[in-house]
DNA sequence: GCCGTTTTCGGCCCGACTGTTTTCAGTCG
């Protein structure tokens, strides 16, 4: 079972839970294991196998740590079941719906005895929603609006998508009167490989704010304005793309562009570890918290909490994100790393990775031309690898059995390196090696024949059909691969094509220890719609040694340009230059290349 | 349900906006 099937039943758990209306704190507890449980790279049913301590983990307790082994070895929990003969299952999709949490949700089933998204859409367009207390005429709308969105935008936007539809935005706000600063924040500033929506920060005056929030409503591009209040508005493109906006002040914009940058699980690290420090930290600044707000239990509930003022206290930073970090003891941490993976405790102990860039990059070693699927010819390739200054390169067109792509056959092969020999007389300045995407067999076994495999300088391997073995399956025909001698580099490990494709079953980590144990390299593919090993694993790849080739798959000279902004990943991953193969210069490269021979 | 340089008991992140409310609950990020 892997990693994230476990996290998805303790999320139907928690769900269940909560629409039931158990304590709110046992709860979270739940949703904090959740996040450990995802965001663990080593596989947690491996863990229960070899009988290791779950508990070690952080979030999890005895409680938890026996309800997933008792998820590894049986499929299933007691307590969830225990649930479900109270909850319909199916309710917690419901909370799925924006604007309609637990609560909503709790009603809807006991007032009108709605389980399902259907139903729910039924009811509220007979008129029935609205009669329920607590629900009015502009709940019912919103609510069919979110179905509609449910139904139609169920999928995440891939980043380079989005800074499409962007564009334009911000565009139009830059002109804008007022507009001191504008940065976009969240999940796109933290490079990840899709976004769910837009975060806008913006500093303006106080007095320029409505005109401002009026100029980001009134955007031609804008479908419908969701809100629009004095600091945050919130509106969906045309596209579909929700964005936010939010309006402050210059004490405040580090703050908040810390705050809106996120993650989530990286906020509360923060904000608890200010407390400790007897500091608060909100979007508007860190406070020292005034020695008389009262601990005390005496206000008997009377006075409503919500009336205090976000601004209370001293104010010891805000301006600028630094200062934030600063204010609780630790260096600037770089946008990628805040996940809440540990990079907190890196950063105490001075111990951030020196994340690669661009111009760490030496060379791309997956590309396609002509004699495959691809649309330009080796020269051309060459050629354009050579203009982004690139030290080496190498021809990596698809082997015979992937026929819809024109798979090269060891008599195409053969001749192709004849054009290669040419391409390396005209083309100067750049070496270009001769590889192939060897594609691998349903039993494991490779496409070419070894005479031709060992005439290659680079071996590249993948798979390209029967994704849908089981795990047990899959795991043992790619490792049966990588043990083969001759070969270099496992290429987009995990088959994910984002939005499109689940990754295929397929146990990473033991694909991973192979990897080191052959001497094999996992490529991080650069195409925006693979992103192929994502973050986690390329963590794990780095923390076990194996080395990792960053490329573009290229099919077109355009896709070169992929390797910049999937580098975010990279990064995501903490990779620095020392661990990807293809930042080592040429000698380093032809070295490793050449303890296969050995 | 988890956790411990305030604690093994008593905490558990902070604030804005909306809608249906006459003072606040629910939801979201």
């Amino acid at each position: 079972m892997e990693n994230i099937e476990i996290a998805r039943s303790l999320e139907e758990l928690a769900d269940l839970l909560e629409i039931q209306g158990a304590n709110p704190f046992r709860i979270r507890a739940y949703r904090n294991a959740i996040r450990t449980v995802s965001a663990e790279t080593r596989a947690l049913a491996g863990m229960v196998a070899r009988d290791e301590d779950l508990t070690e983990l952080p979030g999890i307790g005895k409680d938890l740590a026996g309800h997933i082994r008792e998820l590894v070895e049986t499929g299933t929990m007691e307590v969830l079941e225990e649930v479900t003969r109270e909850v319909p299952r199916e309710l917690a999709t419901l909370t799925r719906l924006d604007g309609v949490g637990p609560k909503k949700a709790a009603k809807l089933w006991k007032e009108l005895d709605i389980t399902t998204v259907d139903a729910l859409q039924e009811a509220a367009e007979a008129g029935r929603v609205e009669e329920l207390e607590g629900f009015g005429a502009r709940s019912v709308e919103k609510i069919l609006q979110a179905i509609e969105d449910y139904r139609s935008h169920q999928s995440r936007f891939l980043r380079a998508d989005a800074v499409q539809y962007l564009r334009p935005l911000l565009e139009h706000l830059e002109g804008a009167e007022g507009i001191h600063r504008l940065e976009v924040a969240g999940s796109y500033r933290r490079g990840k490989e899709t976004v769910g929506d837009i975060d806008l920060l913006a500093v303006v005056e106080a007095e320029d704010a409505p005109a401002v929030m009026e100029r980001f409503t009134s955007f031609a591009g804008v479908e419908r304005v969701e809100m629009a209040g004095e600091t945050r508005g919130s509106v969906v493109l045309r596209s579909g793309l929700p964005v936010d906006l939010r309006l402050l002040g210059r004490e405040s914009w580090g703050a908040a562009l810390h705050y809106f940058t996120g993650s989530k699980e990286h906020n509360v690290e923060i904000r608890k570890r200010a407390q400790g420090r007897g500091l608060r930290v909100s979007e508007y600044g860190v406070f020292r918290i005034p020695d008389d707000a009262a601990e005390g239990g005496a206000e008997g509930g009377a006075e409503p909490e919500a009336e205090a003022d976000p601004e209370r206290g001293e104010r010891i930073a805000g301006a600028t994100e630094e200062g934030v970090f600063e204010a609780v003891e630790l260096p600037w941490i770089p946008p990628v790393l805040r996940e809440n993976r540990g990079e907190i405790q890196a950063a105490e102990a001075g111990e951030l990775p020196g994340l690669v860039e661009f111009g760490d990059i030496r060379g791309d070693l997956h590309m396609h031309t002509t004699w495959s699927d691809g649309a330009n010819s080796i020269r051309e390739m060459a050629e354009a690898c050579r203009e982004r200054g690139y030290e080496y390169m190498a021809i990596t067109d698809h082997s015979q059995a992937v026929t819809v792509a024109n798979g090269l056959t060891p008599e195409r092969i053969r001749r192709q390196w004849d054009e290669i020999d040419r391409a390396r007389d005209e083309v100067d300045g750049i070496r270009i090696l001769r590889g192939s995407e060897v594609d691998i067999l349903r039993d494991g076994s490779l496409d070419l024949p070894d005479e031709i495999l060992k005439e290659l300088d680079i071996v590249l391997v993948a798979v390209h059909s029967h994704f849908g073995l089981d795990a047990a399956t899959q795991t043992e025909r790619v490792t049966r691969a990588l043990a083969h001698p001759l070969v270099d580099v496992l290429v987009h490990p995990t088959g994910r094509l984002l939005n499109r494709r689940e990754p295929y079953a397929i146990d990473m980590e033991t694909v991973l220890e192979a990897a080191l144990e052959h001497g094999v390299a996992v490529e991080l593919n650069t195409n925006p719609r693979r992103l192929d090993l994502h973050d986690r694993h390329l963590f794990r790849a780095r923390e076990l040694g194996v080395p990792v080739v960053a490329s573009t798959d290229a099919h077109r000279i355009a896709h070169l340009d992929y390797m910049e902004e999937g580098l975010n990943q990279a990064r995501r991953g903490w990779l620095e230059a020392d661990d990807i193969v293809n930042c080592q210069s040429y000698n380093k490269l032809d070295e490793w290349l050449r303890r296969r021979e050995e």
